[in-house]
DNA sequence: CGAAAATTTGACATGACTCAACTGGAGTGG
DNA sequence: CCACTCCAGTTGAGTCATGTCAAATTTTCG
């Protein structure tokens, strides 16, 4: 029981590593701890991260142009967050920001050390396509979902999806995360109680 | 100038590959022509597949179990078509539907060719998993459009980003796109053309 | 040419937002 | 430990955006 084994057993889900390739791995981890209500920064530079949260919370959001703000994903132990983002292949100003919401703590890639990963050990090159396939599985369900669904049908398959959500995270970022007002949602919720 | 090129010079984009093994990457393929308003198969069974479009156009769709339909993308040349679902994962009933909508030409990968071609040229993992992030990157600024913009936003968007797709596409299946009702995106277009 | 589908248009219904006022904790400093 | 502040959540009134339905019109295509 290492402070790795969370994030080796994560990162083998769906490729077997052997000890040697979770070594380098683990080589190229950095360790960080950083405490509730901090904003990982976002400030324009390229500062492509991959992050793995160990423990704690923290949500992703954009920004855009107009000032709206949309929380694109809610995070707990065991997931991983990127800021892999539209305007890192375009040129558009929209903006990814990370921020902690409970002391945390994370394992980080930076760019190089996640290039330099896929060289000394290609596999992980899988570990990560299946990774980023997953992720756009889910995302897409949730695009669906915004699309095709009503507010309240919406907040009850989140609470079906993630129970725990709901006493973790404040009632106006799931608000947020759900894309209606905070008002809105304390009414939703009001009226399914008294059902 | 062959059939391959097309497609060759897309999956080199991010990653240069040799000439061997592309010559493996094209030995997988499987080429396929179809007519227009064909719906691809997707009856349940496992068939997890993966097509680039050479020619033509088409749109891929979900539906849910109250019959709610929402399309994920409206592809013509050179876009990569995947079923990549959450159903996939999970197992909840969501189907993902892909219907030609001009008589096609596609290049499609079975799901074990797909795997032998990540044995015999591991590379090409790269190559996918780049692919991946970019379209999930898409994906969440689409979702992020979805949630935080106006139907009429959106609208002007779409055409901004696609200029070509708005006479390429049925109105009520850029609406569908959208996620606003075609009805309204019909009222919509009435108000920008009379500015 | 004729049938079927797509689009338009209008009347109406409603879901969801905004704004503003109020309530209730949680944290802070004296 | 109290008083104060601040933020989250609630509630209600009014409004707006968007959806629904149905009919009229136009386009597509066999």
């Amino acid at each position: 029981m290492t402070v790795y084994s969370q994030i080796n057993k994560n990162i083998s889900r769906y490729v077997p590593f052997e000890k040697e390739e979770l070594e380098i791995f683990n080589s190229l981890l950095e360790h960080k701890k950083i405490v509730k209500k901090t904003t990982l920064l976002r400030a324009g530079e390229q500062c492509s991260f991959e992050a793995f949260l160990i423990k704690g919370s923290a949500r992703k959001y954009y920004i855009d142009g107009s000032g709206a703000e949309v929380i694109l994903q809610l995070a707990v132990e065991d997931a991983w967050l990127s800021d892999i983002s539209f305007s890192m292949y375009e040129d558009s100003p929209s903006n990814v920001f990370i921020e902690t919401l409970e002391d945390c703590e994370f394992f980080v890639f930076s760019p190089e050390s996640k290039e330099s990963l896929f060289k000394k050990a290609p596999r992980f090159e899988r570990a990560y396509r299946i990774l980023m396939e997953r992720h756009l599985a889910v995302t897409q369900n949730r695009l669906f979902e915004t699309i095709a669904k009503t507010a309240t049908d919406k907040y009850v398959a989140f609470l079906e999806q993630y129970p725990e959500y709901a006493n973790r995270f404040a009632q106006h970022y799931i608000a947020s995360y759900l894309g209606i007002s905070p008002e809105f949602l304390s009414k939703i919720r009001n009226k399914l109680a008294r059902l």
